[in-house]
Order: C-alpha cells, then structure tokens, then sequence
RNA sequence: GCGGAUAUGGCGAAAUAGGCAGACGCAGCAGACUCAAAAUCUGCCGAUGGUGACAUCGUAAGGGUUCGAGUCCCUUUAUCCGCACCA
C-alpha cells in the first residue's frame, strides 16, 4: 500500500492579466516538492482550480464591460492554458471552480449548518465600506484604512449583515498555532490578530442614576489612579449621559465621528473629545469621575469604554493634559511620590491606594481584581482584538446567502434539499451602492415562499465574500463531484489534512485564519476529524523585477509564454528556482535563465557517449555525495542550492568523461532521477534514451552510502595566528602529532624567529599554529 | 511607537557544528574555432599596491568573546514587512 501525500497550492482567481514567472514560483515548488514525494513512494494528491467569485473578477468584468460568468470562464480558460505549460502533475480531473454551481451548494451548506448552529447571524452596525467596490468589508479586509482590493480610503456605514461568530473560536485559533509546521512569522501574525489579553472588568456607577458603565482595563492595579472615564463616541450610553447643557456639543462631536475616515482617526495624533457633564464613581474611592467622549476610545474593542489613569497611560496622559484634568500616580519606581513629567508604564511600588500601599504592582494586579470580584463590582477577564467576521457583501459575483425572510417566522435558513440557491442572471449586475445588492433589484427572484409556513416571503439579498469559497476547498478536491457529502469518510481519512501547503504570505491573517475557523467548526459538527487544515505551510518569496512587486500597472510583468517556447518549460522550471532562496523575494533577470539552459544543455552532453561500463571509483565517490548533497538540500527546501549543485556536479562529471570517455549507465540513471523533479521533461526525455521503458516516477529516489562517499586524503589549510600560510596533504586517519609536524614543516620558514605558543588541529580541517 | 526579518563583488547568491569568504550562475574582459556572426570551448574576473611570485585590506558601522568570527554576544545604522490610540 502506497502512503498518501496532499501538496497544495492555494488556488489562483483568474484574473484578466494571465499568469506571470512570480505565479510560476509557487506553483513550481509544489510540483517538484510533489515529484519529490512521489519519488519516494507516494500517491499524490496536487490539485488545482479557481476562486473565481469576488470583488476583483467582478470589477474585472465591470472594466470589461462582460457579464462576470463570461470573463471569468474566459479567464479561467487562459489560465489553464498556462498552467498546462508548467508541466506540474495537476490532477486536472479534480479541478474545482468556487462559481459552480455544484460547489457552492456546498458553500451554501456550510453557512446553514453555521446558522443552525447560532455562528451566523444578522446585524445591523456600522463596518468598513468601501465607497469604491460599494460593499461592506470584514476587518481583515482594511489595511491602513484602505480597502484591500483598490485601495481606497474606506468608511464606515451603518447597514444590515450577515456575521460570523469567529470570536468563539478565538481561544482554540490561538492554542492549536503551536502544533503547525508553519512559519513563525505566519504565527505570529494570527497570534497577534487574535490579540488576546487578560484584565479586568469593573463597574463604574454613575452617579444620580441607576445605570453603570461596564470597563475593560489590563491595568486594573491602577485603578486608584482614576482620575476620568472616556467612552467611545458610538458607545449606547452617550445620549443619555449627556446633561441637557452638554448634549448639543456631544451630539455635534459623535456626527463627526461618525463621518470621520478610520484614516483620519488614526492618524491624528491630536486628542479630541466633548465633556457629557456626568459623573462616574470610583467604586475603590469614591472619588467622582468625570465623563468624557472621545474618538481614541474604540467602541469595538473591550466595553468601548474606559477607565483613564493618566498617571500611568501614554494616551490617557496626554488627554489628561490637553483638559486639565488630574493626574494622581498611583504606582512609583522606589515607593515615593513625584510629579510626573509622562506617564509612568512599568510595573513599581504601589502608592496612593489606601490599603493596597506598598504592594507591588504585579501583586495588586491579582489582589485588586480579586477584591473586586469579592464585592461583586468586577472580575477578572480575557480579552480579544479579534472581531466577528462581516460575512455579507453587497455585490453581484458571490454566492448567495441561503436564507428567506419571512414577515411571520423571521430568518428562516432555506432547507438543504433546495440547495443550492442559484445566482440568478441579471441585466446590471453592477453595485447599487445603497446597502442592498444588485440582487434585491430581482424581484422575481427576491420573490419566494417561507419554508417553514409558506406564506409570502423574501430572499436574502446579499452575497457571501470571496472567502466563502476558499476557507473550505481543500477539502473538496478528493471527490469534486459527490453530490452526496461535502466529502466522503473515506476520501476524507486518505488525504486530509493537507500536508504541504505553498502560497504567498499575503494570505497570513485573512484566507489562513478563515480557514482554520471553518475547519474547526467542520471539526465541531462532525464533517472531518481533525482540527487544523494545512499541517505544514511554506511562504514563498514574490519574484520583483526593477524591485518592485509585478504588475500591470507598473508595467513590470515577464510572461511565461514566451520564456517556455524559446527556452522550454524545464529551463523556467529550473530559473524559478536557482533564482534565490525561495522564501525570500527574488529580483528577476531576463538573462539569468540563459545559464539555466545552457546548464540543462551541459547536462545532457553526459549522455550523448554511454560506452563505459563499470562505474569507477571516482564516479562512484561523486555520485554518492551528489545523492547526499541533493536529497539534503531538497529536504531542507534550499531548491536554489539544489541546482547549483546539480551544476557543480555536472561540471566535475563532464571533466571526467572528458578523460575517460564516458561515464556509465548506472550513474547516468541516478542522474537522470535526481533531476526527475526539476526538470520532468527533460529526464523523461533522457530515460527512454537510455532504453528505459518503465516511467521515472515509478522509480526509487536514490539512496546515498555515507561509506563510499568517505575520502582517505584531503587537503588541509595551515594558518599562523588564524592567517592562512600554506597547504598540506594528508591522510585522515593520520595521527594528530604527525599532522602538526607536517604542518610546521611546510611553514617552516615563516616560523623563523617565532615562538610557537600553541598548536591546533581540527579534525580534517585546518591546522592553526599560534606564533609570536 | 511596538514587533519581526534582512544587510556578503558590477548583479542574483553560496558558505554542515565558529575553521581557506565569494561555490554556482549572470554580466564583463581576453583567447580558440569561424570569411564573419551565433553557438560552443579555454582562461581571467572583491578592492588597493606591484611587471611578478606576493603583500595589505575586505561580509552595513563600532566594540567584545575566541588560537580562529560572515557565523556567537553588546551597541548603532539602513532597508523591507506586519501591527498600530487594542485601554
């Protein structure tokens, strides 16, 4: 029984440009990893296909001026084209395109089980617009403010989503990091995403009424250094807080709020805000608290209000300072009390807090919380920056969501049988920009019957993002077609998890953390028995050309085409690795595959005499060490060193032949298998030359003998004082004492007149003689 | 601001465990073959000085550990990436 390996590359959206030789990196590492693989007896499951829904290929067609479905089954097409041209082991009749209908349903499946289960949900709140796509965007989705996709500056806006509770699975996102065979740097990436932190929640009353305002603080041994309270300006208790006298002001301060760009807020430095004229109590003091608003405070994370101790907080001294307001350190380096001229963050000695005094301050960390939750005005908590995931889009190109609203029963998830939920055609399928998608334009389709009471009903009119479709698709390539089950139990445990994953690191939080969260709610009802997707993931670098990262727009883009029919697909396969090491970014030169070829060209000149028989001892030495040399270097990933390597090898072994004529078949035949996931066209070529029948692949990686590869002689450096000054021959098993007398020797001339302080001998490497 | 990564010839880079820095390739120079070109082959190819064998310097900068440092430690700088008012 073969073993199985699943070698994944995470799967293109076929945009309008084509492929370019930075697409080809990944892909072409996966295939040789995959040829690798099965050259060591694997099955190999390398699948490919299309995340063809989503913003870009719709803005693609709305450029172009096609219906989506068109341009991208155009795309797709040109894409295949390309791809083929890779000569990768594609298992193409596992291909799988997110659009189809017969995918999605699954899709769709999916986001019912989600809903049965309470993990999707409807909400209206403001989110990350942007003004340019006209759709909503989840948090992953706004970098520096920015819409992902385009680029422009998003906004916030008020509209009706569809979420998913992501947040749930916060905790087990962030444990079962540590198991994965995966980048640090990936790791931290969604550790840091995650964002958790631990604190306290406390309860501040305010005074003259009944309500209380509900803080998060990972400092609550600062407490007594309270001095005001902030709220976020969304927060719910504002209007009411405000005294008649404030409110007009308030009120003027969270409308600009509310039309200021996440930009803008972020970039000011400068701290704004509104007194509400209301008090908060210090519930260890009494002490009165100011009530202010102010943008800093973000009304997503923690309680969307805060507890300000200026004394010992950046932000909060510096608001402090632009109001006037107190400043009361309650923590202090050696236990006395100075002015303060910033905030002082580190941990010290407690001071001013009553009967907490001379405590240090990471003990009053655990006291102060404890003595909260003794009076029920506070506990200790975790907290995290991670956000429920904005799941709905108010687009065209996306799956629809499979949920009916029904005046009498509310929500109602469409039943499984009726899925899937078709995208229907549609005359303009271009965004309407009103928080509603071209979809609701539909009325025929929006049109439907309740399932549960069958009366008149309205379909969901949103769609689902580009991720929908790509946070589980790994799972479906074993069996693309079972209309049946997501996937078989028996497909399931043959090839899952994946156990290499290549792709860009542009997908390190978004694609990554999406689907790991579906995998485990897959997990949670019973659809796979493991909990994390990829168990192994490798990065590779972009390929740059002029330093910058390829595009149309900078007019950078190398095509492929043209490279594979002037050189060949193996002299880019070969290029795309000995270009740099591959998990860092590569500068790409035009000129550099001419060496590659002329290296394959050199290659292939060892095969043109096959006259020798036996294999001699030379060959037989350097054959063992290029079999240690290469499988090292391929198991360490280090594939541009693999074909320098191969270089290296070749050029030695064409100085043989050379001399002895011909080098013998039984070398050739390594050589040729070595190469094997390199260059597949090439050895395929040159094995049937060699009057081979069987397939290559079918062969066994070749095994190296540490004992043949092992030299009797070598040449060592002498140095005096760590300086080379000369050479010497000798034998390894030689004795040390007479290796030092050899040395000396061959130095001799250069020690006259030096005391010799110290001689060294490292085994088969150098001799150091220390001289003054 | 916080966190991470990187820094080696004209260029891409290599260097098990601290042991000849620059393998391999690109570009360049010289030569062979050729009427010529292409292709191919041979040699040179870090800097400075010297006709030369050779000498001195040299892995971002400065210090340290060591017989010996690209590699380990400390400080600094530059570039790239991630996060960014996260209480």
């Amino acid at each position: 029984m073969k073993k199985n390996y699943y070698c994944l590359d995470m799967f293109p959206y076929p945009s309008g440009n084509g492929l370019h030789v930075g697409h080809w990196r990944g892909y072409v590492l996966s295939d040789v990893w995959s040829r690798y693989q099965m050259l060591h007896g694997y099955n190999i499951l390398h699948p490919m296909g299309w995340d063809a829904f989503g913003l870009p290929a719709e803005n693609y067609a709305i450029a172009q001026k096609k219906h989506p479905a068109i341009s991208t089954a155009h795309n797709i097409e040109n894409f295949k084209r390309q791809l083929k041209e890779i000569n990768a082991v594609y298992d193409w009749d596992k291909e799988i395109n997110t659009t189809d209908p017969k995918y999605y349903k699954w899709t769709q499946w999916i986001f019912l089980k989600m809903f049965e289960h309470g993990l999707a949900y409807e909400k209206e709140m403001p989110i990350n617009w942007c003004p340019s796509c006209k759709t909503g965007l989840a948090n992953e989705e706004v970098k520096d403010g920015q819409c992902d996709r385009c680029g422009t500056v998003a906004t916030k806006k008020n509209v009706r989503q569809w979420m998913l509770k992501i947040t749930e699975y916060a905790q087990r996102l962030l444990d079962d990091l540590s198991g994965l065979d995966w980048p640090e740097k990936v790791k931290k990436m969604q550790s840091d995403w995650i964002g958790k932190s631990f604190g306290a929640e406390i309860d501040f009353e305010v005074e003259g009424t009944d309500k209380k305002i509900k803080v998060f603080t990972t400092r609550p041994d600062t407490l007594y250094g309270s001095t005001f309270m902030v709220l976020a300006p969304e927060h719910e208790l504002v209007s009411e807080l405000a005294t008649k006298e404030q409110l007009p002001e308030v009120e003027k301060y969270v409308f600009d709020a509310s039309t200021k760009s996440a930009v803008n807020r972020m970039t000011e430095k400068d701290k704004t805000g509104v007194f509400l004229g209301s008090y908060a109590i210090n519930p260890l003091n009494n002490e009165k608290l100011p009530i202010w608003i102010s943008d800093y405070v973000l009304s997503d994370y923690g309680t969307g209000a805060i507890m300000c101790v200026p004394a010992h907080d950046e932000r909060d001294f510096a608001f402090a300072k632009k109001f006037n307001l107190p400043i009361v350190p309650v923590i202090s380096k050696d236990g006395n009390v100075v002015e303060l001229e910033e905030a002082f963050t580190e941990e010290g000695i407690m001071v001013n807090s009553q009967s907490f005094n001379g405590m240090k301050s990471a003990e009053a960390k655990l006291k102060i919380p404890d003595y909260l939750e003794e009076h029920g005005i506070g506990k200790k908590t975790v907290n995290y920056k991670l956000r429920d995931w904005v799941f709905s889009r108010q687009r065209y190109w996306g799956e629809p969501i499979p949920i009916i609203h029904c005046s009498k029963c509310g929500i109602v998830g469409v039943p499984e049988e009726e899925l899937p939920v078709e995208l229907p055609d549609v005359t303009s399928y271009e965004p309407t920009g009103t928080g509603e998608s071209p979809l609701a334009a539909i009325d025929e389709w929006v049109n439907t019957t309740c399932p549960k009471c069958g009366g008149p009903a309205k379909r969901e009119t949103n769609t689902m993002p580009q991720w929908a479709g790509s946070s589980w698709y790994f799972l479906r390539y074993p069996n693309p077609n079972n209309d049946k089950e997501l996937i078989s139990k028996e497909d399931m445990k043959k090839w899952l998890p994946v156990d290499m994953y290549v792709g860009g690191i542009e997908h390190a939080v978004l694609h990554l953390l999406y689907a790991r969260f579906y995998t485990k709610f897959l997990y949670d009802i019973g659809v796979v028995d493991f909990v994390e997707p990829f168990t192994r993931l490798f990065n590779q670098g972009m390929v740059t050309k002029n330093g910058a990262k390829m595009s149309k727009s900078k007019g950078n883009v190398v095509s492929p085409d043209e490279l594979v029919k002037k050189y060949g697909c193996d002299a880019l396969r070969i290029y795309e690795l000995f270009i740099g090491p591959p998990e860092l970014d590569s500068e790409w030169d035009d000129r550099g595959i001419e060496g590659v070829h002329r290296f394959l060209n050199k290659f292939k000149r060892l095969f043109e005499n096959t006259n020798q028989k036996a294999q001699t001892k030379e060959v037989e030495k350097l054959c063992h060490k290029m079999i240690y040399d290469i499988t090292t270097r391929m198991e360490s990933f280090s594939l541009n060193t693999v074909v320098s390597g191969f270089m290296e090898y070749t050029n030695k072994l064409l100085d043989i032949q050379k001399s002895i004529g011909s080098i013998d078949k039984t070398t050739l035949k390594t050589l040729t298998i070595l190469l094997a996931p390199l260059a597949p066209d090439t050895a395929k070529d040159i094995w049937v030359n060699l009057g081979q029948t069987s397939d290559i692949f079918e062969q066994e990686w070749p095994k190296y003998d540490l004992e043949k590869m092992k030299d009797d002689t070598a040449e060592i450096v002498v140095q005096i004082s760590g300086k080379v000054s000369g050479k010497i021959n000798i034998n390894l098993d030689e004795d040390e004492k007479s290796i030092l007398d050899k040395a000396k020797k061959a130095i001799e001339n250069k020690l006259l007149g030096k005391k010799i302080l110290k001689e060294i001998y490292v085994k088969g490497r150098i001799v150091n003689i220390v001289a003054k």
